[in-house]
DNA sequence: TTAAACCTGAGTAATTTACTCAGGTTTCAC
DNA sequence: GTGAAACCTGAGTAAATTACTCAGGTTTAA
């Protein structure tokens, strides 16, 4: 029921996209040095990433990384999934349970399971950089490029 | 972000003892054989439920469990934390984050597993237990002493 | 042509999970 | 008061998963 640190670092990267390549790509030595993260595991992070469609890819030298779409089209069920975080409370389908003669709590967890989707998948991108403390925060990191943005703090932000 | 079986399975053995334990303690040796789990893991399981205060025990022969209190008072909630399932989203206090110097989705994670929390705290046991499904397959597995309490359908049974 | 970036598959130590095992202790029934 | 049915406890362990690292590519701007 916890998060893995894998889904955990995604969410973080994917924000710090979201709050740094609005106007162009950013290479993962970057962001590696920002969040503190090693590049070898950040590459592997982004390949997932890049494979679900979240995220695009510039190569050669200059090259790096930018949304594949709107942070307003990304929620955190998006990048969970990417990051192979399963978002699943449902049985694995065990030696006791199956669709024909499902477990006692079959249908429970099923049902559990979507709503959860649905509620994970209700957090956009756009709300998640525009909380204050993630903008205090991207300010400390001496962000440049969205110094010209007009953000809308959200009252979501706590 | 999985649930883990121990969840799963303390979820089950728990509406297990709402649907038959009304009327008296029922032994784990029943529960076992009913969910196709081992007496050890379920001993280990129960003890965690009693530790929580959610179940209550009789020694001896003739022994068992019930319900501690009533299955309205009674949240998947508190029956996953018991079970050793953390609800948390957020960041473990590693090396990058601690309290004085959060990392960038600290607050996030933090609000959301408190989102998640009351998302799980809101499900009653006494609601899972009359899903329409749930009372179907206790029915198939001879569940004589409810037979004679009404159970309401709710319409959240779907 | 060099270097900066992305890209890929494979490996592995540490941790967690999902149990089992080997013994208790308590209480009912006789 | 003895046996058996139940609960109770701590410890151990194989399997799976996680959280990375490593050793090489390939692509492209300058």
């Amino acid at each position: 029921m916890k998060l893995t640190t894998k889904g955990r670092y995604a969410v973080t990267a994917m924000m710090d996209l979201a709050l740094h390549a609005r106007l162009d790509r950013i290479s993962l030595a970057d962001i590696a040095e920002r969040q503190s993260l090693s590049l070898s595991y950040l590459e592997q992070l982004f390949r997932s990433l890049r494979n679900a469609g979240l995220i695009k890819s510039i190569r050669g030298a200059k090259g790096g990384y930018m949304l594949a779409r709107s942070d307003k089209e990304i929620s955190l069920a998006d990048i969970l999934i990417a990051s192979d975080e399963q978002i699943n409370l449902a049985c694995g389908g065990g030696s006791t349970c199956n669709e024909i003669d499902p477990c006692l709590t079959h249908n429970l967890w099923t049902n559990l399971s979507q709503e959860f989707f649905e509620f994970l998948d209700s957090k956009k991108l756009s709300d998640l950089v525009r909380s204050r403390h993630v903008q205090t925060m991207a300010t400390q990191q001496d962000v440049t490029s969205i110094g010209d943005i007009p953000i809308h703090i959200s009252r979501k932000a706590g």
